[in-house]
DNA sequence: CGACCGATCGTCT
DNA sequence: GACGATCGGTCGA
């Protein structure tokens, strides 16, 4: 499997590398453990525009200050005291656009998903949503600033390819508060695919 | 089905 | 001191 290049992250175009993420596979591999995942469902945050961003308006925080880095580094941070949110940051150095991984469909190491989220059996909700994609895969908010070009963590294409039609696109889940920039269509997700989020 | 609620804590005001 | 880019369980119709 080929990994993605520093190049395809640092397009300006967030809505499109957003698009083109769908498909592609994450792996982890942390201390040899390798789980993998195909992507299924994405959210894109177009920077300093755009009211549900973390980085709207600019503001600049240590939480959010990996936003403004070169595109192809992991951003993570904990939502609800709970949910541990893995985002890939894109294009270039202070312009922050990010995307998120919202659902994945477990490839490799599903046994290790199993014990990671203290599920029973791998059903559709192993890797059903952004918390459950980061808790399956192992990722941590510690992960922060890793590049997406290192062995332990990365996006690879495998040759995938989505049939014609077949990603679809919807505003974004649970940020209602973003005013008019809620109705965006900032989401992709891979047509009638059991792994994306919302309805069953 | 849909609505609601509790868990749980870092971050920002 | 309030609140989230969430999840899974429970309750009632």
């Amino acid at each position: 499997m080929k990994k993605l290049k520093p190049d395809f992250f640092r397009r300006a175009n967030v809505l499109q590398i957003a698009k083109d993420l769908i498909g592609k596979v994450l792996v982890t591999n942390w201390n040899g453990i390798i789980t993998s995942g195909r992507i299924v469902e994405v959210e894109a945050y177009n920077g300093v525009a755009d009211k549900a961003s973390h980085a709207f308006g600019g503001r600049r925080t240590s939480r959010t200050e990996i936003m403004y880095a070169e595109g192809g580094v992991a951003y993570v941070y904990l939502c609800y005291g709970i949910h541990h949110l893995f985002n890939v940051v894109t294009y270039k150095k202070e312009i922050p656009h990010a995307i998120l991984i919202r659902a994945l469909e477990p490839i490799k190491g599903i046994d290790q998903m199993l014990s990671r989220t203290g599920k029973k059996k791998a059903d559709y909700t192993l890797t059903k949503g952004p918390g459950n994609v980061s808790k399956a895969m192992g990722i941590h908010v510690s992960h922060t600033g890793y590049s997406l070009q290192s062995k332990k963590l990365f996006i690879g294409d495998d040759g995938f390819v989505a049939g014609k039609g077949k990603i679809r696109s919807s505003p974004r889940i649970g940020v209602g508060y973003a005013g008019e920039d809620a109705l965006l269509h900032y989401r992709f997700f891979l047509d009638n695919n059991l792994y994306v989020s919302g309805k069953k």
